[in-house]
DNA sequence: TATTCCACCGAAAACGTTTTCGACAAAGAA
DNA sequence: TTCTTTGTCGAAAACGTTTTCGGTGGAATA
């Protein structure tokens, strides 16, 4: 009862190993009457080539690993989906692993995929990590590899990325449009490039419009909970005349939005509010809430078919040029602005 | 440059390949002097052995697969995560697929893993299947499989569930006792065992505490998305003296929610509500919604140390008794009740 | 009849590891 | 001296597949 292998087939057929295995894969030295003996018996036998002896004669998994900084995240819920769907249609599988934004977690889990043979990694980098040498190791290794949502630009891989600063320039761009003439913005830790980049975009729109940049009106969270959200909320109730808020994510965005509604605040007739990733929360909020939407499942498809496409030129050993694809996002206009 | 093998240490030490290999295992048979030689030219060419290799040898992947209804979902997330933080702790990695609660997509994906040469297999069943045949087939064919969260009583093996109907039974328990007359249910299509055991405990503490059960407040939901709820709340309104509201998961209970208090009932003072799950957005609404902590993360965990029970079992050919662990739940109060 | 050619198939190496079974010394016991 | 023991190591099979390189027989050609 156990599992059939050729060698078995070969004998009941009185064939080589060899023969069996060529005939499955229509060599054209088969005559056709072998083949079609060989092949009724591997269906009547249901065969399926083993694996590890393929793999071992390849010297390739077909599995891919990545690594996510939150596996708890819609949005990064939605890169897995991208990514499996995509990778499944080429005949790859998926190995998913958490960082949980840890240096060393990320070290640890890249090892641990080398170690297995993956073909190629995913990575996005944990917002804890500066230093890259890990991850250059693995390219000098000449194992594919490709960055993606955030990402270093000093390492030279494939990249995958949405705009954000871009982004974050239309939703400023939108408030100022819709009439906010002091907006505020709501940030964290200035160490991922996305976070530099929305802040850098609300700068350019201010600056674009002549409206004064004011740093009093920059606040930074560091846990980017719905708490803190809530926290600076009274702070920014406090600071009399801001009449609009763009925040760089949305969770934090809505504790904004619930913490000014609270303190007494009209949103969105008295402050207007963007917030960042398009959540599933943005819908239930009270009013419901102003977002970009940032499509996770498009940037897991890209960033698996171009991992694909280094996996294709390391076969064949060509170097090749790197490229930065960018995700578009769109401005997602609800309750929460006028 | 290539990869360092054991054929490779051994020519460059004048060693056979098997004595290499003994010795980085410690076998007695070998000097303690070429142990040491072996060791330190392994450990300066960092050699790593061969996983295909391995496999081959060894007949196992340290894989496991993971097959889930929905990825993009907070409670499946938490499922993921406590299933690969489990696994790794035991050597093992995880793929993880989606079923997209379709019976022919969960069957498929089922192959697929199985092709692949996974050590075993867990599997939360799709909405849409009641045909149980490719899972006793992969029962039958001695592959460890649990079944976790959705899963059928008919099937032989380990489970792990949380106990919806006593998780139930207590929401409604509460409603009753903080002072509810006219409790409503809203459930989804009867088919997965979790919605029939949820209406059940709603039905049985009513009958506890001798309130007549009344199937004309009990509303079923096809799609259970929050816009199904705000429909809902409609109804629910125009059913005058309903004070209180048992709904089988958050997402929807947040869309009756919402909808109760856009049609200016309030909440909870003249209706209480309980959702089901602990989502993220239950802390957002407002009010914030009671409900029922329902731990994906514990669930995922307990599910991986099942199959690796299972997958020890198997090695020794052993037949087990199959046990069926059930998470406890927790209830959530929060403002949405009295 | 001798040679070439073709159609068909098998032998064997290779991927890298693990483990059993001997083999061969040297050392100890009889 | 002879026999057994002990300590070290190597040869080889095994896991299952793929692919190269010959090899065989028969038919066609010269």
């Amino acid at each position: 009862m156990s599992k059939p292998t050729l060698k078995k087939i070969a004998q009941t057929l009185n064939l080589s190993v060899g023969t069996v295995s060529k005939a499955l894969k229509d060599y054209p030295d088969i005559s056709e009457a072998t083949k079609k003996r060989v092949k009724e018996l591997v269906k009547k036998l249901n065969y399926n080539p083993n694996t590890f002896a393929q793999n071992l004669r390849y010297q390739e998994s077909k599995i891919i690993g990545l690594i996510i900084p939150q596996l708890v995240h819609h949005f990064f819920s939605n890169i897995i989906l991208g990514v499996t769907e995509a990778a499944e249609r080429m005949g790859y599988l998926v190995i998913v692993l958490e960082s949980a934004e840890s240096y060393e977690i990320e070290k640890k889990h890249l090892d641990l995929l080398l170690k297995r043979n993956v073909d190629g990694l995913l990575l996005s980098l944990a917002d804890n990590t500066v230093k890259y040498n890990h991850i250059v190791d693995v390219i000098n290794q000449e194992i594919p590899l490709v960055l993606y949502d955030k990402i270093s630009r000093s390492i030279d891989c494939h990249k995958v990325v949405i705009d954000d600063k871009k982004a974050a320039y239309d939703a400023t761009k939108y408030l100022i449009e819709s009439g906010c003439k002091k907006i505020a913005h709501v940030r964290g830790p200035l160490k991922p490039q996305t976070t530099i980049d929305r802040f850098l975009g609300y700068k350019n729109a201010l600056n674009d419009y002549k409206i004064p940049f004011d740093n009093s009106i920059v606040f930074e969270s560091e846990e980017y909970s719905f708490e803190d959200g809530k926290e600076i909320a009274k702070r920014i109730k406090n600071n009399g005349d801001v009449d609009g808020i763009f925040v760089f994510t949305d969770l934090l965005a809505s504790g904004v939005l619930i913490g000014l509604v609270q303190e007494g605040i009209k949103v969105p007739e008295d402050i207007s509010i963007i917030g960042f990733s398009n959540w599933r929360l943005t819908k239930m909020t009270s009013p419901t809430l102003s977002t970009v939407n940032q499509c996770g499942y498009e940037m897991g498809k890209e960033a698996f078919e171009l991992l694909l496409e280094e996996i294709m030129a390391r076969k064949k050993s060509k170097k090749i040029k790197h490229k930065t694809i960018e995700i578009p996002t769109e401005l997602i206009i609800r309750e929460s602005t006028r």
